[in-house]
DNA sequence: CCAAAAGTGTTGCTATTACACCCATGG
DNA sequence: CCATGGGTGTAATAGCAACACTTTTGG
């Protein structure tokens, strides 16, 4: 039977972009401006064309929907395949999770951030993040011109995002214990203190770590798989100078300690 | 931009369906009997159609293409996406993996078992498994009618399904782990022993576990996590007789210990 | 010199491993 | 009564968490 014979559905990829803000783990969202799902709030997603991987359509929805640089670290996530996802037509989606250092690194006016509370179990409690000077005058206003964006919203996203979401998040969450993936987070990868990643750390996981043992266990594993090093110079502050390091790759992945 | 305006791609699911057979984790290959990869093994798998899921596309191919029943585990790996992983045309797979406690549950002349050796790194030493006398006069004639099936394959799978093997063992051996995977495998759910468990377990991650610190702390948290009960009673054998176990549910998924 | 912040040490608990020992059965 | 296998104990080690102590700066 040759391949013509069968039907077959659209494909598409979205992304759940995550950031830290103020310490809190934040995700990347768009305010749809069409049915379905009118006004609620969605993932950023495209279609991937003849000519592309799934790979290639996250770097191009990363390109052209968040103007962002096509190095930005992504991850294939899973792939959402129910009937009805999408009301429209069958529509199977793979979602993939990206990690930017910066929420301003997205400065169009139809993205908006929202963060993650310190959640319970199954839904989330999202909180709007107030737009930076930037984009300000351009956007938000625009999107948002048929009624005010909520200030939060309680995970009631658009399509099967609510649970692409917490599928995320608690993927973030666990491979954060056994991977370099902490390091995607960091503004400066060359030069950052212990406490600057223990709180990245804590924002992600949504719990405190142990300030005495992070610095001297984290730390040390992440130098033993050849991850980071001690750069030699200190920051200074308030109190005691802190040391600095200097992310350099090694494992990506390895069995905790 | 309506949806119709894209073009898109076709999309399959591919299974990777694994057993234990004589202690060994064993794969179940098909023969290509046609272009491309003709005469090549690869992974059974099917079209997704346009009125069932990719879960629903796995039942189906479970039930049609291998003759099982839908209840077989089943679980969503990864999607494969490049744009020339079919030389046909522009295919998309979702690969699953599936586990079955019994080797002989496939009893379709089509389908062949290949054990995975304890292997190096990269790529697996695939060896034909005898083929059942159940199957041995209807088939495997049949479909190795042009050429002899080989002994062994040095993983030459059609497609890109050595890779997705690759993936999908690994992916075995760290869940097995930390879930309730390994009692897929057990021919018997409710009544069998810490050796029996102990077997499968060593089957799936290759290497020796030392007999009694299994029987004492891993069968501890099994139980621990309501997964398995003693059941009272005992299997006479040559020594002592052994404590029998039976699996209850209970969390599907721990963090270790 | 004192508060603040950071590095480092101590202690106890728990998990993991290796290994030994004892127990119950069949021959 | 002894070989065989299976359950259980012990000791050494390593990981982890809580917490205390020391160090180095700024005010």
């Amino acid at each position: 039977m040759a391949l013509r014979d069968y039907n077959h559905p659209y494909v598409t990829v979205d992304l759940l972009l995550f950031s830290v803000i103020d310490n809190e783990l934040a995700i990347c969202l768009t305010r749809r401006d069409q049915e379905p799902y009118k006004d609620q709030y969605s993932l950023p997603g495209t279609f991937i064309h003849e000519d592309e991987s799934a790979e290639g359509a996250v770097d191009r929805l990363l390109k052209d929907k968040l103007h962002l640089p096509d190095s930005i670290y992504t991850e294939q996530m899973q792939t959402f395949s129910e009937i009805h996802r999408d009301p429209r037509d069958r529509v199977i989606s793979i979602a993939y999770i990206g990690i930017i250092p910066d929420k301003d690194m997205v400065d169009v006016p139809w993205m908006e951030w929202f963060t993650i509370g310190k959640s319970n179990v199954g839904s989330y409690r999202l909180v709007s993040v107030a737009t930076t000077a930037s984009n300000v005058p351009t956007a938000a206003s625009a999107a948002t011109a048929t009624s005010e964006p909520p200030s939060f919203l309680s995970s009631n996203l658009g399509f099967d995002h609510d649970r692409m979401l917490g599928i995320a998040i608690e993927r973030l969450r666990s491979k954060i214990e056994y991977t370099d993936l902490i390091f995607r987070f960091l503004k400066d990868t060359k030069c950052f203190t212990s406490q600057g990643l223990r709180e990245l750390y804590q924002a992600v996981i949504g719990k405190e770590i142990n300030r005495g043992n992070f610095t001297k266990y984290q730390m040390n594993t992440y130098i033993e798989h050849g991850l980071i090093n001690k750069t030699g110079s200190v920051v200074v502050g308030r109190g005691r100078p802190a040391d600095t390091y200097s992310y350099i790759g090694g494992e990506k992945l390895w069995i905790k300690y």
